[in-house]
DNA sequence: CGGTATTTTGAAAGCGCTCAACGGTCGTGG
DNA sequence: CCACGACCGTTGAGCGCTTTCAAAATACCG
């Protein structure tokens, strides 16, 4: 668990002496050597003692838990740039394992803490990053808990496309790394659904195929009509503009 | 929980900042005056401005979204000693309404921000807050996404169970004070299907009634077991030992 | 090119949902 | 104290979406 202050003091006098104010939590691991993993490869387990973080260099992991009689729940896909191994738990609660080919770098948590703790550049970032974390988790939770399997589908077309283009104009092509199995356990869905559900989608010409694990968006206003978030848009054309017409009760 | 070193450090903090340490979150909130809320009263909607940061004192808070057509997803009840708000976000991205009379206390986001950024106790107090949070976010994710509806309405009670009495020996009684509809939001169901859950508990003798907002756990082990989360249990006349045989793979 | 894993497709069943009616409880007012 | 009504919860019947079970088709890889 996090003993915040056993090395507080000497800490501080290695960051104020050795060290530059770092700017960016990336930075931190910036020294630290890569480690790569294989295809399936797992980078830890639930319930392994929790000593490291890591940040994602390169390529996609997968991160699950698994309930007693073998029932896996993906609860998020991370890619390079984010953090995995954030809690102050003895023992991670879930696992993570290799999609793709990855790449990551790790600090112990001890270390990890310690830096945050005294940067005032970092804190607010790593504060930033557990919020929209939290954000993510309660959005998932909506489409979990009460979007159809159309809706969940596109909706995660979505967001891998929002966030490969770092939310700008929006991909034409969204990669999916991972199988059809990993998008039904992050989806609370069975394969079969999965597959069904695409296959309905490329019929009506809402997406197109481009290999098995890439799809053009022909559609894009459509595909976004069709996550359920109940937003309205002007669909004529599929030049799809967002009206922004937020519904909140009262 | 998190085990802050509070000594060496505090005499060095107080110099920095010049103010009395506050040694908790709690009493960040000690000299803000209550405000009551009543049942049904909405303390914050979706999309308003996010202003402030709230300290449930008293009662239960329910924290939900809506969806275009009107579904909504209770994201989860706070009770005393919860803290809500908590966001970077310029607008809440969630609703905030009393279940039952709540009082609250607030403080704007700045301040808090402030208070907390100045002090290394409450620091770390925060991430476990946070951390915490996003646990429990992940379990619900489990729970939306793999679990029966019976396995669900069994986990709320065993949750509720737990939350009221902080852990320890186990509620002979769980109170409920919210609606059917309110568990129904949370737990991915439909009212009609929550409803029929809890008779059937009922006639298998596993919980009994005790007024409508209120049961009696008769066989806790039992109830556990239903749970879904594959531990196992010694179940023989419902002094059951839990027997920590967890499953994971690999 | 053969073998394996993954994905797709089909048919049937099941769980939870929808629609509908009934019952119970509580507060109000006569 | 009881009558009434509104609200909430329960129960029932039937349906539909997703799952399950099974098999074929396709991609992947040595």
């Amino acid at each position: 668990m996090l003993s915040t202050a056993t090395n507080a003091h000497s800490a501080f006098a290695a960051m104020a002496t050795m060290k530059p104010q770092l700017a960016t939590l990336d930075e931190l691991f910036a020294s630290v050597p890569r480690e790569t993993l294989d295809v399936g490869e797992g980078l830890f387990w639930q319930g392994d003692a929790a000593q490291h973080i890591f940040e994602v260099t390169e390529g996609v992991l997968r991160i699950f838990k698994i309930i007693g009689d073998g029932r896996r729940v993906i609860t998020g896909f991370l890619y390079a740039g984010d953090m995995v191994g954030l809690s102050l738990k003895d023992v991670y609660l879930y696992s993570a394992e290799a999609v793709t080919p990855v790449k990551v770098r790790r600090l112990t948590k001890r270390a990890f803490i310690e830096a945050v703790e005294h940067s005032p550049e970092l804190r607010p970032q790593l504060f930033a990053l557990m919020c929209d974390e939290m954000a993510a988790a309660q959005d998932q939770m909506v489409l979990l808990s009460r979007k159809s399997a159309e809706e969940r589908v596109c909706s995660f077309l979505m967001l891998i496309a929002r966030r490969m283009q770092g939310g700008r104009p929006m991909a034409r092509t969204v990669q999916l790394p991972m199988s059809r199995q990993d998008m039904a356990d992050y989806l609370g869905l069975t394969i079969e659904t999965v597959s069904r559900t695409i296959t309905k989608l490329i019929a009506r010409g809402v997406i197109s195929p481009n290999g098995r694990h890439a799809f053009d968006l022909a559609k894009p206003g459509k595909l976004l009509a069709l996550c359920g978030d109940g937003d309205s848009y002007d669909d004529i054309g599929d030049n799809a503009v967002k009206t922004r017409q937020a519904v909140w009760p009262h």
